[in-house]
DNA sequence: TAATAAAGTTAGACATCTCTAATAAATAAA
DNA sequence: TTTATTTATTAGAGATGTCTAACTTTATTA
């Protein structure tokens, strides 16, 4: 039975690797998508090589094996069904179940799980549009690309964020942005690539940072060609 | 923010005096109850009084301060409403729930224990029989006693357990109880206090230590009279 | 009331997870 | 290629919650 720190390592370790689209994880990145120092996840690293759900050597990079990718798909799964359960069963609001989710996660019980995702209808994508892994760990890919990618003049439709901060999410919602809105990037400027985009006939100014943390998809990009500036990433999307 | 292991203790403490009916607590009786050495109990207690949340001296008695039973009871809430969560919702068996509830009574979201007691319809009672604590603290106080406490030839309704282990739950739906079911008393050996009881037609031996875990109530109970051999009680269930 | 039993406490130890401070290796830059 | 910077590791320590073994106090009973 693993606790509830080496979950959150092998979590975070999924994620990262979901971020960066590359399997291979450095001490200090780790640390940091963890909130602990390099020392204390040195010290982690060596005792989940020793359970042997990552392969690490000294002074090298991190890897999940087989069995550790397991285990933190299934959190993940775990975190995204309660929070498809807190939004859509206890009328939670969008920015508020990530929090209650990152300890429903840690929760040991097979049978809740798999109840808990018939009772919810084994949804495929949870409230910020990310995919939910199904009991086999197998999810839903979507292509996507970022809003900061999406040339002048373009329209796009929402379909995930990066970031689940609370204070991110509810500048979402202020600027009138869900899961599914249609955006059209109606300028950018050049030098700071702040950048104006319209939804429902409403006009925002909004900065690279925040157009960097909000994932669309275009018509195109659907059946797996390339939209505007870049094609839309292949890669799964980022746990959390 | 209390600990997993001192949010047990409180529990624990405030299960004990529901138990016996009185306020005080020994060591060694919660050391048994948490199923920890009493040496362990003790290392707690201390932490626990430096955070006043009970009062006790060396060699003494121990109680739980007003602090340490709001938060006891809250625990229990908590329990409770997770039992009926996952019985009612989720379609958990009645032997299942308490396991699962043990890990859920943690999570800390004062929004999610009232968005979860608002979601089943502010319950009264969980599927053991026991009361819900609203959020208030208060809970509804029922006439009880135990079946064992009932004389031959006498009906009763069966309203709670006070066991909640699995084996001993499904040994009662074995026997074809539950719930709101009736319940008479056939026979009983002078002996060893084996009885013979009668559900729906039904009949079946079964040991006093059996008997000591059905809590009952007879008509004459709820209007506050003795009923039988003894009278119910009216101290509060134990909790789990 | 003196002996015995039960209940409670203390000291010392261990596992887990964390830290700071110092050190070592790998990478980047001049 | 030598220096500087970043990245990673080790050593030592603290907090939490647990244990065993030995001891003390309180309660029981003969």
């Amino acid at each position: 039975m693993l606790s509830y720190t080496e979950e959150n390592y092998l979590k975070g370790l999924l994620k990262i690797t979901f971020d960066n689209g590359i399997e291979e994880v450095g001490t200090n990145e780790l640390a940091i998508a963890l909130a602990v120092k390099p020392a204390t996840a040195n010290d982690m690293l060596k005792k989940l090589k020793d359970k042997e759900l990552v392969d690490y050597e000294k002074y090298g990079k991190i890897t999940l094996t087989a069995e550790g990718k397991k285990n933190a798909i299934e959190i993940i799964r775990k975190h995204r069904l309660w929070e498809t359960f807190l939004y859509e069963k206890l009328e939670f609001s969008w920015d508020e179940v990530h929090e209650v989710a990152e300890q429903l996660e840690h929760i040991h019980s097979q049978k809740l799980v798999d109840k808990l995702d018939k009772f919810l209808d084994y949804p495929e994508f949870d409230p910020h549009g990310d995919p939910i892994p199904n009991k086999n760990g197998e999810l839903k890919v979507q292509f996507k690309k970022k809003l900061s990618d999406v040339t002048v003049g373009n329209s796009c439709k929402m379909v995930a964020v990066k970031d689940n901060s609370s204070s991110f999410l509810q500048y979402v919602v202020k600027v009138g942005l869900g899961i599914n809105n249609e955006i059209t990037v109606v300028s950018k400027q050049d030098y700071d690539a702040l950048t104006v985009i319209e939804v429902n006939g409403v006009q925002s100014s909004v900065s690279q940072k925040f157009t960097e943390n909000i994932f669309v998809v275009c018509k195109s990009c659907i059946v797996g060609k390339s939209c505007h500036k870049t094609k839309c990433e292949i890669k799964l999307s980022q746990g959390r």
